[in-house]
DNA sequence: CGAATGAACAATCAATAAATTATTCACTAC
DNA sequence: GTAGTGAATAATTTATTGATTGTTCATTCG
């Protein structure tokens, strides 16, 4: 079935322009078929409806972040404590990002969870995956001191909850978000590694991060500011 | 102006009454106007538009709730550790049970803070400051170890986001999120607390929180299941 | 003069009609 | 049989209109 799913492909591909461009609602399929050179009716031999062109979009595109994230682990020869405050600052930025240069994707995101709520479910889960795969290796190598890696996991995935997606809570700036990071990994990181001969845990730094590649803007990529700033 | 004021109240008791029970967009001022007896151009003398009375009604609500919050405080002995976690418990149960009985009240808060954002945040900072001040007293009296209160605070607050009007995040019962936040706060209270010989410090427990008084649901109180689960 | 009115006007909302779009399916081409 | 079509239909969206509502202000009342 090579044949069909070049010709799935074709879809997947002219749908992601036309969504991140024009936003999902007002691309139609009839627009899709012209683009595929194909007529409308053939959509629905390889989706079974509009929304699941969004759905299989947005599969690839949250597979495709964990990754981002994931590549923090491979990297060099890191502590786990890097990597625990390497990950959690790629998803800060990385997702701070998605939503200033694509906003499109925030909105397919959202249609695709409010008639798929088990697809944010299974997102946060990949996500989690990542934390734990650390914590089991400091719990292992000495440094983390953990009696429950699992809930431990779930308590470190929902205390960095705000810095996922964070201006739908907040309108600071990613610098501001970045420093106030770096205080809540400090508290939780002398939550997870033992004092060594009463000295103090010490504090977070921020990470340069530029081993992380930004996300280019669709279109016109002509503005690389990272403030935000809605309403005064 | 006495009797002014006390004109205003009438209002601000009718509004309450009605936006509680049918929600300010189907809420008129005609109504508010007969209710209190009184013309629509009348109201006018003492709210410059419909949206303030709303605004008026949701100050005072935050106020209420940050009280019952801080009732905690300044209840029997305890140690900081316990100031502090019922306190994030108290918050929990309190947005919850908010959010569960009287819906309409975050329908309000919402229409409040999209054309008055400053009003979220200084809601959040009244509440930080109930943070802040055990914080402080922990510190004073040795109990908890920080070298900087006031970062410290607002790392505490930023990692119980989830925490506050959770059903906005996600759909788990209060009893997950119960045992969940107590995760969070055994990690950050490591963070917080130094470990006495050797001794960890140990887990959080779930409060009994059989202090603080429910919130009753306006009308029909029959409904007293704290599970939620919106959607298959 | 302060307190309150209610008709007048502008802005918003609800209901309906019109147009567009998603989806199906009997059918053709290879 | 597989790949594809495109007209027919069902579902949604958009435009239009009339009704309702928020707000103002010249005026009345006490």
């Amino acid at each position: 079935m090579s044949e069909s799913d070049t010709t799935r492909e074709k879809i997947i591909v002219a749908a992601r322009e036309r969504f991140s461009h024009y936003g999902y609602p007002k691309t139609t399929i009839a627009e899709l078929a012209e683009d595929c050179a194909m007529s409308p009716g053939n959509i629905y031999r390889f989706f079974k409806g509009k929304i699941d062109i969004a759905v299989e979009i947005a599969r690839r595109e949250a597979l495709s972040a964990v990754e981002v994230i994931e590549a923090v682990l491979d990297c060099p020869v890191r502590s786990s404590r890097q990597r625990l405050e390497e990950v959690v600052f790629a998803d800060l930025r990385y997702t701070f990002h998605l939503l200033e240069n694509q906003p499109k994707t925030l909105e397919l995101a959202q249609i695709v969870v409010s008639d798929r709520p088990q697809f944010q479910i299974e997102s946060l889960r990949r996500e989690r995956r990542v934390f734990q795969r650390i914590l089991h290796e400091g719990q292992a190598s000495g440094e983390f001191m953990v009696d429950n890696v699992p809930a431990t996991t779930i308590a470190l995935h929902a205390a960095t909850t705000k810095y996922r997606y964070a201006q739908l809570f907040t309108n600071q700036t990613l610098a501001e978000l970045e420093r106030e990071l770096a205080h809540v990994m400090t508290v939780i990181m002398r939550g997870l590694m033992p004092t060594v001969e009463g000295h103090a845990v010490p504090e977070t730094q921020i990470p340069s991060g530029t081993n992380i590649a930004p996300i280019a803007a669709t279109s016109d990529a002509s503005d690389t500011s990272t403030t935000s700033g809605k309403s005064a």
